[in-house]
DNA sequence: TTGTACGCGTTATCAT
DNA sequence: ATGATAACGCGTACAA
């Protein structure tokens, strides 16, 4: 195809090869004379170097691997394009890849990086359903191999990682007053799955909120989802037929939101009137419900930079220190006034 | 780093690295005997080829690029993980690149895509703003090095390369029919930019839609967008400062949809009763909208098969006839029966 | 069946 | 500043 090599290029520059190399690869040690032949050679043939080649000698490839879960999923699209525009804008190329919730896609995308030998990962770490939190056999390799990574999003809890993840509890707590002032007093929680350290600290912070307000926490009143739509609407499922039906609800992330959202408006939930909602992450399909819903998000954005930042620290081993972003609560029509009576047969508020 | 080579594995095994090379690409000429020690020391050393030095050699990398526009588009968010589990299920590995609407990302990607000498590519093709439908000189140039090639979703008229694309017309009959089954006579249709294939196969067919049911076209109901959110919303506001405005509206994506929504619904519009509304792509935003809006869709599931088979074809230098998927409309209830009489001063229906 | 030797395209080293 | 040479890690003719 593309058989045009360094050698053609010096060849009609009336070069060395090592010379011809020296002008592409901006070596200053070259003559002026030298570089205006060579670069209208390279120009003339459209000379394209052999990545291949070029990195099997340099050991370096100027490019990173962003491993995210879901591609589908815009939390994570979001963060694939803010680290792909800083890895951009600091000259490295990203390979986005697709775990796809799936262990074994993980560790075949985090093999194939490793035997392409990228500069630097970042992950969003899977953790596997069995071993909750625990590192797969192959991302430990991964470790081991000492390429320079980073977590973002998530982390694990058996591996020491640089990572950039985002809090919970400034928003949580904001949504829980706003929701106690409001008459809420029962409030469910509907988490994500317990491999992914997101869904823990999303729980406890949500329990800390309680606590923060006066309120009881109650396991009860929390459903165990897997952050996917289907797993939603089993949780709102699971809401509609509490016994004690609490008067609001938080959701972990928008999928499972989706999901729920669409069980409840089957039933003819009337959302903000017959019971409150509040979910994590702000995206189009839960700022186009009607009402529309109240958020807690993370600023993707800053954390997309933050990942390629500590990542090209340590890249250039430096110490760099854990990031923690800031979560904002928004409020919306979704939110309205706790129902004065029950539901059900149940009466309103408890203890 | 994983300094481990085939050499090392060969020596711990007591065997010649080229005889470890050919038990470990599954040459049959090996001894069962050095067919276990090599793959018992690859195992024990945690041995991975280095991709780089392999595929400088045999000029393959089982690899594939996959260019597209914008990764946030559910749209395309939905093809590239269409297109990533069939290439995967054909041993390819997949790297997505994000154009992001942007040219210049468009070639620096193409050009990085080429370096690395994959073995194929997959490409949304962008034109560039100023001429139409053509090709940039960097995708020219990827025309030229005669890199396995197939365009997917859009064309170039310049180029002539194997394409999947999907039509329009079949769903777009169906939606123009029900909107004037419901008494509409005046249809909008808001259109995408006009570099790209899509939005003027959607124009046409929507033009042709008009005219099978009697109607005529009208270059004062169009209205040019770009595809992106904020054309959406120009769109909206157009749509509504419109002096003889159109019962009903097509709008030719989903970001310009969600641009469009947003705008009306801080008009206080009430879609489905002031005038109805239908758009491409089945995203959830849509869904969730009260009421849902009626949509007209492709299935990306069969386009990302069908563009991974196409280039697999092409890779084997088979012949490959252009694929054209069909289209679907959803009725939704964001479909309701044209207003009696005209929201503003003018009268109902036109001639 | 196995080993030796060479080359893929590039860059680092060491001379000059 | 430039050129000759070796080497990156692997696969494959060729010889044995």
């Amino acid at each position: 195809m593309n058989a045009v090599t360094i050698k053609d290029v010096a060849h009609a520059a009336g070069v060395s090869p090592a010379t011809a190399s020296r002008v592409l690869s901006g070596n200053p040690a070259t003559s002026p004379e030298a570089r205006e032949r060579v670069e209208a050679a390279a120009k003339n043939l459209n000379f394209l170097p052999n990545a291949q080649a070029r990195s099997l000698r340099s050991t370096k490839t100027d490019t990173i691997a962003l491993l995210i879960s879901d591609v589908r999923n815009p939390y994570f699209s979001d963060l694939a394009h803010a680290v792909e525009q800083h890895a951009r804008a600091a000259g490295l190329m990203t390979f986005i890849g697709n775990a796809n919730e799936d262990a074994a896609q993980q560790d075949d995308f985090l093999a194939t990086m490793l035997s392409r030998r990228v500069d630097g990962m970042i992950v969003v770490p899977q953790g596997l359903g069995e071993q909750a939190g625990n590192a797969s056999d192959m991302l430990r390799r991964v470790v081991d191999s000492k390429i320079p990574m980073v977590f973002v999003d998530r982390t694990l809890s058996d591996v020491s990682i640089p990572h950039v993840t985002a809090e919970s509890h400034a928003a949580l707590g904001q949504a829980v007053a706003t929701l106690k002032a409001h008459g809420h007093r029962r409030i469910a929680f509907i988490g994500g799955p317990e491999h992914a350290s997101t869904a823990l600290e999303r729980h406890q912070a949500f329990d800390a909120a309680l606590e923060a307000n006066g309120l009881s926490t109650n396991p009860d009143l929390h459903f165990a989802g897997d952050f996917r739509p289907a797993s939603g609407a089993d949780g709102a499922r699971w809401f509609l037929a509490n016994e004690h039906r609490p008067t609001a609800v938080v959701i972990a992330d928008a999928p499972m939101a989706i999901g729920a959202l669409r069980v409840w408006r089957e039933a003819g939930a009337r959302i903000g009137t017959d019971f409150s909602v509040v979910s994590f992450d702000e995206v189009d399909a839960l700022l186009m419900h009607e009402p529309p819903i109240a958020t807690i998000s993370h600023d993707l954005e800053a954390m997309g930079r933050a990942a390629v930042q500590a990542l090209r620290s340590v890249m250039n081993k430096e110490a760099v220190a854990p990031v923690e972003l800031n979560s904002s609560f928004t409020l919306r029509a979704s939110v309205g006034a706790a129902p004065e009576k029950g539901n059900h047969m149940e009466g309103t508020a408890r203890s």
